[in-house]
DNA sequence: CGACAATTTGACTCAAGTCAACTAGGGTGG
DNA sequence: CCACCCTAGTTGACTTGAGTCAAATTGTCG
């Protein structure tokens, strides 16, 4: 079960150490926190079902949410070198999280050598798709900040076996806007203009993906560029 | 020198050691690359003189600026985790560089318990930077954003003992914009804007800060929130 | 079955982008 | 040393994508 939460080619007898300091269990319900802004890093979380945004406040206490993580996708990170967390992290809907202490998770990364390499790339993944949002956020229109949200999804779907072109989007419009930098009432015009072009079906948090190419076309250029 | 690279607190004959393992000289023109995205990372960076921006390539060739670095800042270590260097660094004006090879690094940071901490720190200060800028690019005005950045290049100039109220922009206003996610003419604007109500005073790349309290203020929450 | 929250839709506004023309600097070669 | 050229910056007029406000509709959970 643990090679959901750490996916990596490691022996049976490896998995097996890794799995006995798992902490299991802590069914959380939608709203409930993983951890806040400000507490001790003492552990990476793994999402094993459900779904968890991490999000900061600003200064003017409003929300802003840096991430959405799927089942098999590990979070809390952040806190890593800094010692605690930068950010909150809460459940979207009723979600299992696994907890692995890091303190325990230490010791085993010197025996096992792709574990630290693994963690390492972990990080700078979640650097990178920082810079995405980033160069997103600063450069790309409503349409195309939703195109690229919802392809990401499906490919993360699909990299967990699950249906790339249907799927239940677990967080509100809300969200979604909040995350790209857009309002709801936007979020929700692109979703139905997107539907009327035929590229998408949506029913409320369910989407089914008709025409993907298109969608990727939306993503990327938007006319002449900038 | 190096006490400049890397301020730090440590003793003398360990300011020393570090003295020995960093690499001077190379003055670069407006324009030159320090690394390029991709290159295998080797070194960390110090900016001695002038200034540094680090940028990425979008899908379609744009440029987006990821960060401004001063003197006496550090750059570079994005690539630590990954190995090579997910961004590019080029100079804005002429400019001093120091270089720290890391493999030399390493060995030094087992025997001084300070500096590994250091650099954590560091990196962690950048993922911060990050998110701060992401909160910038969803949620502020052209006005917040260029206030904000203002502000920041000004403390980070007294920092260095230098004038936070009067100091030479090193970047052009088309990296400005890019930074920021506004277009040159946008960026132009509010900086008359700005100095026709009397907060600033700018002649071409130097500016003023003749009403600090005023750009703070501009800077943090623009009517009613979002 | 309500009551409240989330979503959708429409009408209107406005901040920032686009296009275009003009000006000011900065650096190079004669 | 200065004329010229090229790039950077400024300004104005116009357009537009996304935000705001408001109201209707749907969904959900106790």
């Amino acid at each position: 079960m643990s090679s959901i939460c750490l996916p990596l080619a490691i022996s049976d007898e490896e998995v097996d150490r890794i799995d006995r300091i798992v902490e299991r269990g802590r069914p959380l319900r939608r709203g409930d926190h993983v951890f806040r802004a400000g507490e001790a890093f003492e552990s990476l979380y793994a999402v094993r079902s459900g779904a968890v945004k991490t999000y900061t406040l600003t200064e003017e206490g409003e929300e802003q949410i840096m991430g959405f993580h799927l089942p098999g996708e590990l979070f809390g990170m952040g806190g890593l070198s800094a010692g605690r967390h930068p950010n909150s992290a809460a459940a979207l809907e009723t979600s299992a999280i696994c907890e692995i202490p890091f303190a325990r998770m230490e010791p085993l990364s010197r025996d096992i050598p792709g574990l630290q390499r693994h963690l390492f790339q972990l990080m700078s993944r979640e650097i990178t798709e920082d810079q995405q949002l980033m160069i997103l956020l600063s450069k790309k229109s409503a349409e195309e900040r939703i195109a690229s949200l919802l392809l990401g999804l499906s490919s993360r779907f699909k990299q967990r076996r699950l249906s790339p072109r249907t799927f239940r989007l677990p967080m509100s419009r809300g969200d979604i806007g909040n995350y790209l930098g857009l309002v709801v009432e936007t979020v929700s015009r692109v979703f139905t203009r997107m539907q009327r072009s035929g590229v998408l079906e949506v029913a409320g948090k369910d989407v089914t993906i008709l025409e993907p190419e298109r969608l990727a076309e939306m993503a990327g250029t938007r006319l002449e560029e900038r």
